[in-house]
DNA sequence: GTGTGACTTTTAGTCCGTG
DNA sequence: CCACGGACTAAAAGTCACA
């Protein structure tokens, strides 16, 4: 079992690392979002492999381009 | 009528950019992403919202990155 | 080689809870 | 405030015949 980081687990780290950093709780971040709450914490352990219109969502919600939410990923 | 086009639209019009520019039909791209060939054009027409394993399945069947793929959306 | 509508199966996404 | 589960509904995944 040497293959870990999936996209999922990357993308959700992601996520996580940019919201805390505006200091947004999860349902709060939710709601911006207009996503429900156990969903975002699902995608933030990367269990939700989410359409392109929620990643856009997202996005926004922290302010920043799509290409700078995938950066590093 | 200033309204921008959507999401998806914008990111079919990015994959149909860079298939081209490596010279790829739908047929043949289809089959490095393994996926079936409708679907790409279905994609590129902007009626399929296709949720982020396939969308890293495009970025590398093109040889980018995900951030690459997304610039500009 | 591509567009499109119709279709079934699988999964995305919601809403109710718990510790 | 967050992880996690059950049960549900909406929508994505995936395939096909035909233009």
């Amino acid at each position: 079992m040497v293959k870990k980081a999936d996209i999922l687990v990357r993308f959700g780290a992601r996520v996580r690392e940019l919201r805390l950093q505006q200091d947004y709780s999860q349902e709060a971040f939710a709601h911006a979002c207009e996503l429900d709450r156990t969903y975002i914490g699902g995608i933030e352990r990367g269990e939700r492999n989410l359409a392109l219109r929620n990643i856009e969502r997202i996005a926004e919600a922290l302010g920043v381009t799509l290409a700078e939410l995938m950066k590093g990923l």
